[in-house]
DNA sequence: ATCTGTGGCCACCAGC
DNA sequence: GCTGGTGGCCAC
């Protein structure tokens, strides 16, 4: 069984490898498991044939990730720690009969979580055969090019990518970094270096959309059933494909021409054409694209197809259904519902540009489309009305990955490099699953033990207590502002601090409370945590590393002039995957769903962090300088000299061993008396507004316009006696505002608030919020409403005192309510100034104000 | 069904 | 009317 000879596994992949230059997706292993496991699947892209090729091995081999052992002689142990997959009698036959193999997930899952000490010698000799073939396939990957999830081959004849993209200048930098890196995270830097600096290939793909004939208006047909007809299909395509595809009823017109000429529209007599049409032209893509197509289109048509009244066979539906996912046979299905669902791609690669997560919502965000609006039933649309609404769906979905030339398909595939994962996993799965992924593929490669869940519990839990009740150990720090308007004011911050901390102090599960005695009495600063002396932490190699290369190489060459366009996006992409990777870093070792959650990794963090923003405090006050505002990892400092600034940071690189960086100074900044709640003036008129309600997405607009408005007229504010005139400007706006409002001027969806729903409507048992009284109105008008949607609504007179906007009339307004919002909104804000609404209005209540003018 | 963390503010609900 | 708790959104 040892894998040898001119047939072996490993051969064959060579041999599949070799002339191909690819981009391997995924290294997908598929077994039928009756004794021992006989095949293995590789599938990637090629890049050539722009296909998705299947390569696999059924000569008996096992894949790679359980080394010699056969299956029987895998101890009860290690099978109940790793994930074989049983696979059901079909799939089975499907691998003996050497037919298009449905991939079956497996995947390396932690072939060697077996737990234990590594002290354990009869695992430790299993450990030895594995990694002799570990590191067999994944050197062989990895150095010619491949990792395992997403890479490029590179050809060893060739100049390396790496050395051909750093030339001159931007090489030296990378040099600084190593020369200026321990030596231990030296190869980790390096090795990053090459993997990301491998250009980005462009992927051909295609967005489908399906329409379906409903029941009842507002009812989403139900995928499960599939019971009724699928009336028309869009396809648009990266290769410039336009394409619709539609049902003849003879109960619907076929009206006017609604789209463009360059969009092929094709009208099929029965569905089974239709059906098939849509399914061959999913298979001339390595690539397709749907907006929630997991849930909804490809599982709809993968049920609708099969009903019997069509006769398709198994082998003529491209389609196979996981539990969540669709997966298109023998192509990549990415459901970019999942992508934008995750909240670090929002908030960290789209900067909260939007914040519903609907097809229409977050285009709307992201590039300025809107899904297309009609009145009436979709049933009764003329068919190139349909035609013109399908399309528009598919052009949308399409275009969310192509916007910022493919920047989401680039993010994708940077993401996927980094976690050693495959592109639609990444597409679909959170950022705990893609650190998992990445931090599990470390160990292997380092033959290392994964780690029991039990294990790392046993190093206990937080030392310390959090501030809000109900978490599990206390954050970060946040100074008290001094309330006022300051002049000058400088921001300085930890540049990526708690990946900082993580390097610097060596926090790792394995290094925090490690077993030795002498590590005992290295404490962590506010706890009774001690850090290991011995070794290196894993993760903080890993996420130390991608830190030095962030902070100091893709984040200057962004905005380095000497860079082309192409070479700066490509590092653009890096810096934002990166991003989002490092932020999550420290959170997922406080998450308990993270497989290597470790509690005092995540306290030590905090507790650290907190100890260097003090320790920097008292730091400024030495020397003489006011703090007059901070919050986790920044400090705002009054007036400060270019010396004084460059003394705190000299000290608190030297003695704390993490850069300050010198982020910006404002012209004036405005604090309240609360935490996370001012405006900052920078000098080139720009306005940073922080936590303040009138930039809530929530609030309705008409306050949020008003709101930014007295922002405008405050940018504009340079000197102290500049705020009398403000003031008056401002005054007048709100008086403006106030007249619209009384005389029911400001339409209804200016007036809506705009609240989520964040679980189903029946879990809301404690207490019912306006925004779900408002849901379930919408409910009884037979609405669907899911989590997830922001429901639209206004403040009435008439009981419940909501209603959503949709069924609302002007007339039913609560002008009262209103009003009350706006006040205690620019409250808020003028509070920030130091002064008080009633106060500059010089009238005791705000209706005098108004009525008085 | 899925899922990085804590700190903070605000409005509203529901029980007293 | 007061108050603790819930829910949402934001800062970092």
């Amino acid at each position: 069984m040892v894998a040898s000879g001119s047939n072996s596994l490993s051969d064959r992949i060579k041999e599949a490898l070799r002339d191909t230059t690819a981009l391997n997706l995924s290294l997908l292993v598929s077994a039928s498991y009756d004794g021992e496991l006989k095949a293995a699947i590789l599938k990637f892209y090629d890049l050539d044939s722009q296909r998705i090729r299947l390569w696999y091995d059924k000569s008996g081999h096992k894949p790679y990730c359980y080394s010699r052992l056969p299956v029987q002689d895998i101890p009860e142990e290690v099978k109940k720690r790793s994930d074989v997959l049983e696979l059901k009698e079909e799939k089975k036959r499907d691998l003996l009969n050497d037919r298009d193999i449905n991939v079956t997930k497996i995947v390396a899952t932690d072939p060697l979580a077996i737990g234990g000490s590594p002290g354990e010698r009869s695992i430790r000799d299993r450990i030895e055969a594995w990694e002799a073939d570990i590191k067999y396939y994944e050197n062989f990957l990895y150095d010619k090019g491949w990792v395992v999830g997403t890479y490029y081959r590179i050809d060893d004849s060739n100049i390396s990518p790496l050395e051909y993209e750093m030339s001159g200048e931007v090489k030296v930098v990378l040099e600084g970094i190593l020369n200026g890196a321990k030596p231990d995270f030296r190869p980790y830097i390096m090795g990053w270096a090459k993997l990301l600096n491998q250009p980005l290939p462009e992927i051909r793909r295609v967005a489908l959309d399906i329409e379906v004939l409903s029941e009842e208006q507002n009812r989403v047909p139900d995928p499960r059933t599939a019971n009724l007809p699928i009336i028309s299909a869009a396809l648009v395509g990266s290769d410039g494909t336009k394409e619709v595809l539609l049902l003849r009823r003879k109960e619907v017109e076929l009206g006017k021409r609604a789209l463009d000429e360059n969009v092929q529209i094709e009208i099929f007599d029965d569905e089974k054409s239709l059906i098939s049409r849509i399914f061959h032209r999913i298979l001339d893509y390595p690539f397709l694209l749907t907006f929630n197509g997991d849930d909804f289109d490809l599982h709809y048509l993968y049920n609708r197809a099969q009903r019997s009244q069509f006769g398709f066979t198994k082998d003529e539906i491209p389609i196979s259904m996981g539990r969540d996912v669709a997966f298109v046979k023998p192509g990549v299905h990415i459901d970019l519902y999942k992508t934008f669902v995750n909240k670090s791609i929002q908030v960290y690669a789209f900067g909260n540009k939007y914040v519903d997560h609907t097809l229409g919502g977050v285009s709307e965000g992201l590039i300025q489309e809107s899904k297309i609006e009609f009145e009436g039933a979709m049933n009764d649309l003329s068919l190139h009305e349909l035609a013109r609404y399908c399309f528009n769906d598919a052009w949308i979905t399409y275009k969310l990955t192509s916007f910022s030339d493919d920047l989401l398909m680039k993010l994708l595939l940077v993401v996927s490099r980094i976690a050693k994962m495959p592109v639609d996993d990444a597409a679909r799965l959170g950022v705990s699953n893609w650190i998992r992924s990445m931090m599990f593929f470390e160990h292997r490669r380092m033959g290392a033990l994964i780690p029991r869940k039990e294990e790392l519990e046993a190093k206990g839990g937080a030392s310390t207590e959090a501030i809000i009740k109900g978490k599990k150990y206390k954050g970060g720090l946040v100074v008290e502002p001094t309330s006022g308007v300051h002049f000058g004011v400088a921001v300085l911050d930890f540049a990526s601090l708690y990946p900082s901390i993580i390097k610097v102090y060596n926090l790792s599960y394995e290094t925090v409370r490690c077993p030795h005695e002498e590590c005992k009495s290295n404490l962590i600063p506010e706890t009774d945590h001690w850090v290991c002396t011995r070794r290196i932490g894993v993760s903080s190699l890993l996420f130390g590393s991608l830190r030095d290369l962030r902070v100091n190489y893709y984040k200057p060459l962004v905005r380095d002039p000497r860079l082309g366009k192409t070479q700066k996006e490509l590092y653009n992409v890096v810096s934002q995957a990166l991003k989002v990777i490092l932020n999550a870093s420290y959170g997922v070792m406080g998450a308990d769903i993270f497989p290597l959650y470790c509690l005092p990794v995540a306290d030590a963090t905090a507790a650290i962090g907190r100890y260097a923003i003090t320790k920097t405090i008292d730091k400024c006050k030495e020397l003489g300088i006011e703090v007059v505002y901070g919050d986790t990892d920044s400090l705002f400092l009054e007036t400060p000299s270019e010396d004084q600034i460059k003394a705190v940071r000299d000290w608190a690189e030297s003695t704390l061993g993490i850069e300050l960086d010198a982020e910006k100074t404002y012209r004036y900044v405005a604090f309240s008396q609360r935490k996370k709640n001012y405006l900052g003036v920078l000098p080139d008129g720009n306005v940073d507004v922080k936590g303040l309600t009138g930039k809530k997405s929530h609030v309705p607009p008409f306050i949020r316009k008003a709101f930014y408005d007295a922002v405008e007229i405050l940018s504009r504010v340079s000197s102290p006696s500049d705020f009398e005139r403000a003031r008056d400007e401002i005054k007048k706006m709100i008086h403006q505002t106030y007249l619209s409002l009384r005389n029911r001027q400001i339409p209804l969806s200016d007036l809506a608030f705009n609240v989520m729903i964040s679980k189903p409507l029946s879990r809301y048992v404690d207490t019912t919020p306006q925004h779900v009284k408002a849901a379930q109105l919408l409910m009884r008008n037979g609405k669907e409403v899911k989590a997830g949607e922001i429901i639209s609504f206004v403040k009435t007179t008439t009981p419940p005192g909501v209603k959503p906007v949709s069924m609302a009339k002007v007339e039913e307004i609560d002008n009262d309510k209103y009003l009350e919002y706006l006040r205690s909104t620019f409250d808020q804000f003028l509070d920030a100034l130091g002064y008080e609404f009633d106060e500059i209005l010089g009238a005791t209540k705000l209706e005098d104000f108004f009525w008085s003018r």
